[in-house]
DNA sequence: CAAGTGTTGTTCAAAAATGCACAGGATGGT
DNA sequence: ACCATCCTGTGCATTTTTGAACAACACTTG
């Protein structure tokens, strides 16, 4: 039972009982509506419509399409209207993904968001896996790094991250403040386990002091902010990741270029709904709000 | 909401979760099904899609989509299903459609068929009005007189109904029985009203009697037993009518060329279906077997 | 790292569906 | 009885849809 369009103008022939009822009702020639209905009967092996001058009447077969078009057309009827509307309002699923790092100033944001738009539901992924914008699996994403240049995304500037250099008020007394940069070779470090990070404040931390002076790699920021908690060195922590911890001090002026910016992305199918609009806008106010 | 196709596109990929797996499904090109995918979400303004390089993911209204059109499918498969079972089988529904003076032996005949395809319902109808089969009112039709010759109707013999003439014993008993031809002119007539009637019977009638010997003219074989009962002349009647009635008497042979032809007909769309075929097996066995 | 497979997407020719014009027939009204 | 109207049905020109080939890309595998 495949070409539903045939079944579909059996239904209106069978709704308007005559041929050229349904082809005006369908915005076609009444040759077409004869032609499909041909074509249909044919396939099928049986009647379902009694020719005669005055129209079409419908056999049993007929009657029994009509019926089962009856019922389709309403559901299609309805589920045009559901995505339609689904399109134009903000409403549904609204799925966000970011970094770990990100959640401390994310979570209250998208909380915020949802209270603002009660017919949203809210799913904030994150995980060590990237999820994909272009499978689907998130409608707005925000990324760390140098800015995404996948083809199908769209990708505007969120905020930065500041990073600030710390250490546990355990570390410093072992080990004291470091006077100044020539005095951080001097020191301990807590860093990514990846040597591939290609994050501005590592690089920056390779041309000051020499690999052996990482005493303490582990993978993901989290790990990273226990280590230094627990006193094993000082290490890069984001503003946010900081405020997570008791025991935690700045040992050094923060500087510009460790900061890495951030970036909101989205799918550029997406990207036009007032739904994903609406996230993007709150999100932005927020970052806004926070400095 | 029109072009039903687009929407089972829509769904065929929904389903493969690929253009490419979708159009093999559907036995088209897999071009086809971009376009078709590109139309119903312009039309529609909203993506129903994800694309990427590994396929076709569904958004929010895709799923939506989605689980319509499988409902959808379903319907559409069984109605298939039922529409070329009806086709096949002896089942449903059985219209037939007679002079009311053949009741008398139609109904016994249709109770049997029906006793013997406990699926068949059957709808017998007789009335004044012809019911016409080029507009579907019934499967088969029995009618008299000369052979009908509409051009989509398959017509085949069926039986002769014998014409008897018969009075009342009321009427004997005062008027005496005809003794030969010659005498009929001597006695008193019912006859249809209707001067247009050319039953063979009624036009025999006219060459041997004079009009004011039809003393009594009504409408509707049923009224003109009914006449002839209460004594008011010799009238013709079927052997069948003949037979509901008390104190009937033949009075005179009855003759050949007054039995006029009983036709089985049906529409040429129908003609062919086991269901008719069915019927007619039996209606022809039944008059076979009532000579 | 490179070749291979499976995917989407675009362009042009072919095929198919559509629209048009006209014929034929039934029906209702004057 | 005739005419007007509305219906179906068919042949032909046109438009639309479809199919084939090719390019580009992502991912897998050796």
């Amino acid at each position: 039972m495949d070409n539903w369009d045939e079944i579909r103008t059996a239904y209106q022939v069978a709704r308007a009982g005559t041929v050229s009822g349904a082809a005006v009702a369908m915005g076609v020639h009444h040759a077409t509506v004869i032609r499909h209905i041909d074509a249909l009967e044919t396939r099928l092996g049986v009647k379902l419509f009694q020719r005669h001058a005055r129209g079409y009447t419908t056999t049993e077969a007929g009657l029994d399409l009509l019926q089962v078009a009856q019922a389709t057309d309403d559901q299609f009827i309805q589920l045009a209207g559901r995505i339609k509307g689904q399109g134009a309002g903000v409403s549904g699923e609204l799925v966000v993904t970011s970094l770990g790092a990100l959640s401390q100033f994310l979570t209250p944001a998208l909380v915020n968001f949802q209270d603002a738009n009660p017919d949203i539901r809210v799913r904030y992924l994150t995980g060590d896996r990237l999820f994909r914008l272009e499978y689907g699996e998130a409608h707005v994403a925000i990324r760390a790094g140098t800015m995404p240049d996948q083809p199908d995304n769209v990708v505007q500037p969120f905020m930065n991250m500041r990073i600030k250099l710390v250490a546990s008020d355990t570390y410093i007394a072992k080990h004291g403040l470091p006077k100044d940069d020539a005095d951080l070779v001097n020191h301990w470090f807590v860093a990514q386990d990846s040597v591939t990070s290609r994050a501005p404040f590592t690089q920056w931390l390779r041309t000051i002091v020499s690999e052996d002076r990482i005493v303490f790699r582990t993978t993901g920021n989290r790990n990273i902010a226990r280590a230094v908690v627990a006193g094993a060195g000082i290490g890069f922590l984001s503003e946010f990741e900081m405020e997570c911890h008791e025991g935690l001090r700045e040992v050094f002026p923060s500087r510009e270029d460790w900061s890495g910016p951030l970036w909101l992305v989205t799918h550029v199918d997406l990207h036009r709904t007032p739904k994903v609009q609406a996230v993007l806008a709150h999100l932005k106010s927020a970052a806004a709000a926070q400095v």
